[in-house]
DNA sequence: TTATCTGCAAACGATTTGCAGTTAG
DNA sequence: CTAACTGCAAATCGTTTGCAGATAA
């Protein structure tokens, strides 16, 4: 079974068949970009993948095919206050909700996969809010930097 | 009793002697930006602080000092995936730890005091992770919006 | 064919920097 | 006096956009 979350190896079939579904043309740069993100283990960058991809495809077409992909909820946004952003797989049904630890010294990141918000929501809702979304990211150090 | 933690007015001479503390010069423009901050309901922008200062202050002059405050650890760099950062007093022992929610339409900001972090937390070290800091923000849609 | 896509260069907004003059301590 | 501070203009960085040519459907 192919999976469109990460870490799987996405067929170019597999790849086109997800951009022809969300009405997109299934095009070289499109396809090699869809893959990067859905092999990577931690969300990319723009430049990352630009440079992943060996600049085979213009960095304006990264960004412009990024914003495609959110726009069609492929990918997701991610934040990790670096002065840029990150994407990854999923930004529905397909992929499980999580977040995410930086290592403030070598800037490593994992994924943390659980999330109990629930006192935080009630607190919310509470505000008047309704419709909630929410963005929780860590920052630490991890082992590796604590020894050096 | 005087407080630098948000919502207090800071007298001229407060301010003064908190820079002073800080080993910053007590210049009019350094003044004016820490009393706004801490006047604020809200963080605010270097953009916000500037316009509201009326443009007595150079824009870059602004930036630097939100950056000096910031080493000093006087003020916190708030990021709610605005395109731009926001500011709010405390980064110590003062101010209370707290998250903030926006409404994704209106963007009105509010701050939510609870914060417990524990199964999260816990999670995290078992990845090897310590010294955490964690960033949780929500976006919803505030009860105005909701009705139009 | 034609709507979508592309590369390229220029434009953008937030933030930073270099520099030469100003000021607090 | 001098280190810290300032305004101004130019630079930087991530991201966006306009345009004219290329390509998937």
């Amino acid at each position: 079974m192919t999976k469109s979350c990460g870490h799987s190896e996405l067929s170019d079939q597999a790849a086109g068949k997800i951009l022809s579904e969300r009405g997109l043309k299934k095009t070289k740069g499109k396809i090699n970009i869809l893959q990067q993100i859905s092999l990577s283990h931690k969300p990319l960058s723009a430049q990352e993948i630009h440079s992943q991809l060996k600049e085979s495809c213009d960095l304006s077409t990264v960004f412009r095919t990024l914003t495609q992909f959110k726009d069609k909820n492929l990918i997701k946004e991610v934040n990790l206050d670096e002065g840029f952003l990150r994407y990854e797989m999923g930004a529905s049904e397909e992929s499980h909700h999580h977040h995410h630890v930086r290592c403030r010294k070598c800037g490593d990141i994992k994924n943390i996969e659980k999330c109990n918000m629930t006192s935080f929501n009630k607190a919310i809702m509470e505000l008047g809010f309704s419709h909630m979304e929410h963005r929780l990211e860590f920052t630490g150090i991890c082992s590796k930097c604590l020894k050096s």
